[in-house]
DNA sequence: TTCCTGACTCCAG
DNA sequence: CCTGGAGCCAGGA
């Protein structure tokens, strides 16, 4: 059966969901995290964060690179690290950048969360 | 084609 | 604070 190929062919209309993704990755300030939420909230699709993980799932293999480990779950939590190279990696990264990381959690996260929404807000 | 999984989040208890 | 269930979209078997 056909299905819905109609639509994903006229989904393309500007970028995709990941290339959206890509984009506001790439805008976090050295020194700060945000949140797959955030991202997905500020795309309109709160409840796609999923699709905002997978995306960065691909991260590495798009350019310029996205910086995947400013990327954490909405406690702070560093969900993602199993999915570098190694699973320190995202650590060391974080904290080379100023952040501090206990438990595989980001120290003060309140405080270093940026929020896309307010900061790129138009 | 269907079924399962996943770098998430919200809601209820 | 923790646990379980549902919603979300994409990709692999």
């Amino acid at each position: 059966m056909a299905k819905k190929i109609q639509e994903s062919s006229v989904k393309q209309d500007s970028s995709s969901f990941f290339e959206d993704v890509f984009e506001v990755a790439r805008q976090i300030p050295k020194g700060r995290v945000t949140s797959y939420g955030a991202i997905a909230a500020f795309l309109g699709t709160r409840k796609s964060a999923r699709m905002v993980g997978w995306a960065m799932n691909m991260a590495h293999s798009v350019h310029p690179k996205v910086p995947a480990q400013r990327v954490v779950n909405r406690n702070g939590i560093l969900t993602g690290k199993h999915h570098f190279a190694t699973p320190v990696l995202m650590q060391q990264l974080l904290e080379k950048e100023g952040i501090k990381i206990e438990n595989d959690t980001v120290v003060d996260f309140e405080n270093k969360f940026w929020d896309p929404a307010k900061e790129l807000a138009l």
